[in-house]
RNA sequence: GGACCGGUAGUUCAGUUGGUUAGAAUGCCGGCCUGUCACGCCGGAGGUCGCGGGUUCGAGUCCCGUCCGGUCCGCCA
């Protein structure tokens, strides 16, 4: 039908006779002459039609808004004093001949152009015209390269695109499953898998040595910013590989993903072990674009009898910390205010400060609602190791270790944002050294990565001390954000049997529910490992977007909705029957329950 | 489960201590216009102020509830 796309047209085409289809992006009509700017994927190109061809200019004069047209021409220079430099095809423009409307268009529920921030809601609920947008087509477009690079790297590196099921079991541990119910085993339900993690291990038993796949992943469990309830994983999984073999093939694919699609050099990433990432920025993907770090005091606030927050003195688990804010200083009463309610949302119970106005002036140089409570050679201690200059705030944080941390990492982040204290460009690092477990609400423990990880040492060394077991898991972070995490597997049935054992999973239970797991690793499981990205973060990220929604076609809102077909929806009775269901209630009686 | 922000023409928003007929821009419709490019000019249509209740002589505005959207905490092995 077409013979190029509208955006690939310049100076080179001048005098050929060309045929377009796209979108009116926009229509100026002159009466005598009618300017149609018509749109495709590709970019936008000025169609002029004048009287001389009277019965396409008539339709010319009909067409609308977003109307579909084919259009043949020729193209031809623009006069001087006519070019727009402004636009990509701003050199030429094509000389209507003929004009096809192939299809017309009601009038759009929002404007298409950049000039107007449409609400989201009203953007998802015609999807379809929000993603004909060149910003919204450039992120997919971006999309589509990223994947495809992906698949390039590691098709060249022996990996092979193997599919694993949709339609899976329940793992009742972790995040929440998405169900579907069984027709052919009545009152039983599939799971939609949260990650392809068990199948990829079983095909490192299969002896597929090298396995990728771009996987869709579920979770039932409440939204964020950067969280769908499905999302894709590029998931990966290699045996005979040991943790650097590993981060070494995988940070050269992200590595060779930003070259090919960003021309961005990215170098080699640093290793950090989560115990320096936890003390020195509070988090484990620190954003090390920002040259903030938490400094730990305890030992100089030990001495001070703390009046204003609660530290180590009363809570040996505690820990202080102080965050040096350069040019801080100039942050005013309110702002203070606001950050200490941001600080609340982490559990902090306040957040002390000291504003360095004029160091060489001594005590009298600084201003603090805590002064009165630290000894002067304390203060001065305090100045010497923080490097405190004219004009830095210093906040500080006493409390639980997490809170501490959980407060003054976000509070680091927040202020730099804030003060512009967050440079250009990109800081990769891989966090390692990852402990085992963590102490769960109930007082257990909980794998910090999964219970497949590996770790560090004998099975029965594990058992001896769990809590201080490191695990081989690594984290790949980009500006503050986990691109994906791996580890190596457990690879051994009686190390599986022992993290089971330490979690708290009876020999039954684990049976039930890993039995598959359990035996194949008995049959000649292979050393392996591997490691998971996720890809709409990655694009978030290589297109500079904070919502994943932006990454997505078709994404859901915060409550897990699609506001364009309305899902999910009622079922049929006739349906429910055939899949043995019966619901408690009706959604108008649960409705009125609540 | 919780905290906070928002919901007024198709869209983006304004709307004073509660007070006459709820405004603007843009889009849309009609007319004019042969070089615009977010074209311009003239005219016109367009409102369940999210929904329900309450206070009041009177509610877009105040109160309560609720729904929807968003950001975050919890949650996400």
């Amino acid at each position: 039908m077409r013979s190029q796309y509208c955006g690939a047209l310049g100076t080179a085409n001048i005098d050929e006779t060309v045929t377009l289809c796209g979108w009116v992006d926009r229509r100026r009509d002159h009466g005598g002459v009618i300017f149609l700017d018509m749109r495709d994927r590709d970019g936008i190109v000025q169609v002029v039609f004048d009287p001389d061809t009277e019965e396409h200019f008539q339709r010319a004069d009909r067409v609308r808004g977003e109307y579909v047209l084919k259009v043949t021409g020729r193209v031809r220079a623009r006069a001087e004093g006519t070019v727009n430099p402004a636009m990509a095809t701003g050199e030429i423009e094509v000389l209507g001949k003929e004009l096809e409307i192939l299809n017309s268009a009601a009038t759009p529920p929002f404007q298409l152009d950049e000039y107007t921030a449409v609400g989201e809601d009203v953007r998802l609920h015609y999807r379809y015209m929000d993603l004909r947008r060149p910003e919204m087509q450039e992120k997919l477009v971006l999309r589509s390269r990223i994947t495809s690079a992906v698949r390039n790297f590691l098709d060249s590196n022996g990996f092979l695109d193997i599919e694993t099921p949709i339609l899976t079991r329940a793992t009742p541990e972790g995040a929440r499953d998405y169900l579907v119910p069984s027709r052919t085993h009545p009152g039983q339900f599939f799971a939609l898998p949260q990650s392809p993690q068990l199948f990829k291990q079983l095909l490192m038993v299969s002896g597929f040595d090298r396995y990728y796949q771009i996987a869709k992943c579920f979770r039932d469990e409440d939204l964020r910013a950067d969280r769908q309830p499905e999302f894709t994983q590029i998931d990966i999984e290699a045996s005979f590989l040991d943790e650097a073999a590993i981060m070494d093939i995988t940070e050269r694919m992200i590595r060779e993903l930003f070259q090919s699609v960003l021309s961005v050099e990215l170098g080699d990433f640093p290793h950090m072990p989560y115990a320096e990432a936890m003390t020195r920025y509070g988090s484990d993907k620190p954003d090390l674009r920002i040259d903030l770090e938490l400094v730990s005091v305890d030992d100089l606030m030990q001495q001070v009898d703390f009046k204003v927050f609660r530290g180590p003195a009363d809570d040996p688990a505690g820990r202080v910390a102080a965050l040096r804010v350069p040019g801080g200083a100039s942050i005013s009463r309110k702002e203070i205010d606001d950050y200490t309610k941001f600080v609340s949302i982490y559990g902090a119970r306040g957040l002390a400060w000291i504003k360095v106005n004029e160091l060489a002036a001594g005590i009298e140089g600084l201003q603090s609602p805590i002064l009165k409570f630290m000894p002067d050679e304390v203060v001065a201690q305090m100045m010497t190791r923080l490097e405190a200059q004219d004009g830095d705030i210093i906040f500080f944080g006493a409390d639980r270790t997490r809170i501490v941390n959980e407060s003054l990492g976000a509070l680091r982040v927040k202020v730099a944002e804030d003060q512009g204290l967050v440079s250009e460009g990109w800081a990769p690092l891989w966090v390692v050294d990852f402990p085992m477990f963590e102490e769960d609400s109930q007082g257990g423990l909980t794998p910090l990565h999964h219970p497949f990880t590996a770790p560090s040492c004998t099975p029965e060394e594990l058992a001896a001390d769990p809590e201080n077991t490191l695990s081989r898991a690594y984290d790949m972070v980009l500006n503050g954000t986990e691109l994906g995490g791996g580890s190596i597997r457990i690879h051994d049935r009686e190390m599986q049997e022992t993290v089971f054992k330490i979690l708290g999973i009876s020999d039954e239970e684990a049976e039930e529910k890993f039995g598959f797991l359990l035996k194949a690793l008995q049959y000649g499981a292979p050393p392996h490992g591997g490691l998971a990205f996720g890809l709409d973060r990655i694009v978030m990220l290589m297109t500079g977007t904070p919502s994943i929604r932006d990454v997505i076609a078709f994404p859901k809102t915060q409550s897990a909705h699609c506001v364009m077909t309305d899902a999910p929806g009622d079922v049929g009775a006739a349906q429910l029957r055939e899949l043995n269901i019966r619901l408690r209630q009706t959604p108008e009686e649960a409705a009125k329950d609540d």
